[in-house]
DNA sequence: AATTTATTCTGACTGAACTCAGTTATGAGT
DNA sequence: ACTCATAACTGAGTTCAGTCAGAATAAATT
């Protein structure tokens, strides 16, 4: 019998369920309705479990929202750094990186500030929201390696401007100047700023 | 009779006087016991007036946070902008802004990020989120002063510059990971970010 | 001075996130 | 199979920000 080796019991078993059925539940009505139009208790319905149960997977609602669209922005990421490599010039290169998370993050204008917003102001121990702070981090990193191709910028600088990079698109994509700004828009606002951080 | 021109009834002074018993009690509170500690009830018992009264003044508490710290906010850059003066060299001229704000902030850990999150996440259309607006664009009118100074620095690149200093402060102040950084931490930090933005 | 109108105040109430003491299910030990 | 210990679940209960229908007060009008 395969996987024996590691025996999982009904505990875990269980528990994978439930957490898949509180996923779905909350991914569904969140993309449906918007974060603040759904109710914690709404979600525990759905999913068919115990309002206390539910705090048992996410400590907090914001914390429910990240293990949503955690895969997601994992997913915008993986496709922006795909897109980067095939794009010789450094700025349409680091766009290339940021448009796929901008996109990601306006699906859902309350969901996606909501998001950041968990990002910066929300508890890092908890799981969920430090997977977050890693997918920035990993886009930072993504950002850094296109910058190191670029002769103008020397290698010690491109790490640390990466993190104004990911700065520019945080308050651009949160702002709430930007709430009904399209996609493209936001776009153009953030290209202007690293337009100007790579001038040189 | 001075000042008979504008009738002044009971009604608006009575209501002056309690915006200011509702400043005072909030201020002591949250200076205090930081934001999150002290609820609505205990600064409408300490101003001496009913709980709905409360939230005629400031719709939400966060905006009683900024009714609160705005003022203090002014005056720091106010400091900076004449400590900028004198200092010649870019770079340091506008950390000579950076830094009274920074300060400002970190009065009170827990008091200063919830400032940023309500400025970022907040309604502008309350009048006191509104004026924190307005003192973050003088903070960036500020940096575009000094920045155009700087023959390194083109007159068209100055005003976009200021506004990724600006998203630089805000993370730095923001982010859970500098939750427990002194301020010279803090400010070192943007130094760093603000160098390669002026590094050409 | 009395009456009407408009504004401001108020605290009991609502709604929603989150807690916790008690219950139930699972697995280990015998 | 039975017992015990531990982990997981639960929903009534707590807390607190924010609301709203009606009371109180000030101004305007007669």
């Amino acid at each position: 019998m395969p996987g024996a080796s590691q025996p999982v019991g009904r505990r875990e078993r269980n528990k994978q369920l439930k957490l898949d059925r509180i996923t779905a539940a909350a991914h569904e009505l969140f993309a449906e309705r918007g974060i603040d139009e759904v109710t914690t208790q709404q979600i525990a319905d759905k999913a068919d479990i115990g309002t206390g149960t539910l705090f048992l997977y996410a400590k907090t609602k914001g914390e429910l929202l990240l293990l949503v669209q955690n895969s997601l922005y994992a997913e915008a990421l993986e496709r922006g750094r795909a897109d980067a490599e095939n794009i010789p010039e450094t700025l349409d290169a680091v766009m290339a990186i940021v448009r796929p998370v901008v996109e990601c993050n306006r699906t859902q204008v309350d969901n996606g500030r909501v998001y950041l917003r968990e990002m910066v102001f929300g508890d890092p121990a908890e799981p969920h929201h430090h997977e977050a702070l890693t997918i920035t981090g990993q886009t930072e990193q993504a950002v850094t390696a296109v910058l190191r191709r670029d002769a103008r910028v020397s290698e010690a600088d491109a790490a640390t401007t990466a993190r104004v990079v990911s700065a520019v698109m945080f308050l651009a994509m949160a702002a709430s100047v930007n709430v009904a700004a399209s996609v493209d828009e936001i776009l153009r606002d953030i290209r202007e700023q690293i337009a100007v951080l790579l001038r040189r």
